[in-house]
DNA sequence: TTGACAAATGCAACTATGTTGCATTATTAT
DNA sequence: ATAATAATGCAACATAGTTGCATTTGTCAA
């Protein structure tokens, strides 16, 4: 099934609306399959002359995070990002210079991730323990 | 020798001035031992009557990250933390609701994270990589 | 197809965090 | 004590995000 379809129905069976905003940015996820920033999302939407308020943007964006369809990023600068959540975990090299991302993963990284989030939910009074691994360099245009 | 004054010494090197606030700043890294944000700094010294404007204290973290004295650090919320640079590598676990934190290391994932660090730069177009690795969860008293 | 109802949006005003240019003050070496 | 310059304060601005409330829109049942 596609994963726009398959988000669409979710919102359905919770009984939210289908509205051309959020169809549009959902699909923006989808497509761009990169992180992205709610500027980014006002900028994608303005192009085509679709004018989403920003506080509509901001409220898509918690409302996406409430129900795990994005999750939410934090780089080195000021702004938050936001990509689509799929199956693959993986993590990020992001150009401290340009913000442009690519995705990195290693089997063998997720495996000592996980049991250091074992080790500590054991040793510390902390629950719920999540992760975020992030590289950062510069890309071949920044060097 | 005593931190600060190794660090003291160090600006003087470079001759740089140690001035009232820089110096109540350096020793707040030094004795919290913790991520700090800008604000925090800003409370510290409002409560002891010392009224350093914000503009100084942004400008004296620039300052103190450019000559490697602190690291910055970026967790879930929009604020940006900083810390003392030590020689220790640790990572840090954050209370999602109260921002309490605490050190974490495991010389295992260390290792792992190397590794993949290694494998980027073989593998990519990326140079000078960093990592950035928290984990985040509920503290005992906001579960 | 049309209402009714809740969900979603737009708008204005506001908050928090951080930045800049420039005039003034403080620290340091001599 | 003084000159040189590093550091500070101030006002104004920039950016990212938030809130309350009135209005509009999407959905479902009739």
């Amino acid at each position: 099934m596609n994963i726009s379809v398959s988000i669409y129905d979710k919102l359905k069976s919770y009984g939210f609306k289908l509205t051309r905003g959020r169809k549009l940015i959902i699909n923006f996820f989808i497509d761009r399959n990169q992180p992205v920033s709610a500027m980014e999302i006002m900028d994608f939407l303005h192009k085509r002359k679709i004018n989403l308020h920003k506080t509509t943007i901001y409220r898509q964006l918690e409302f996406l995070l409430e129900l795990n369809i994005i999750r939410q990023l934090q780089f080195a600068d000021r702004k938050k990002m936001y990509e689509i959540r799929t199956s693959d975990h993986h993590h990020h090299l992001v150009c401290k210079n340009c913000q442009k991302t690519e995705k990195v993963a290693s089997a063998a990284l997720e495996t000592e991730i996980q049991t250091m989030e074992k080790d500590i939910l054991a040793g510390s009074d902390f629950k719920n323990i999540r992760h975020s691994l992030e590289f950062f360099g510069l890309c071949r245009q920044c060097q």
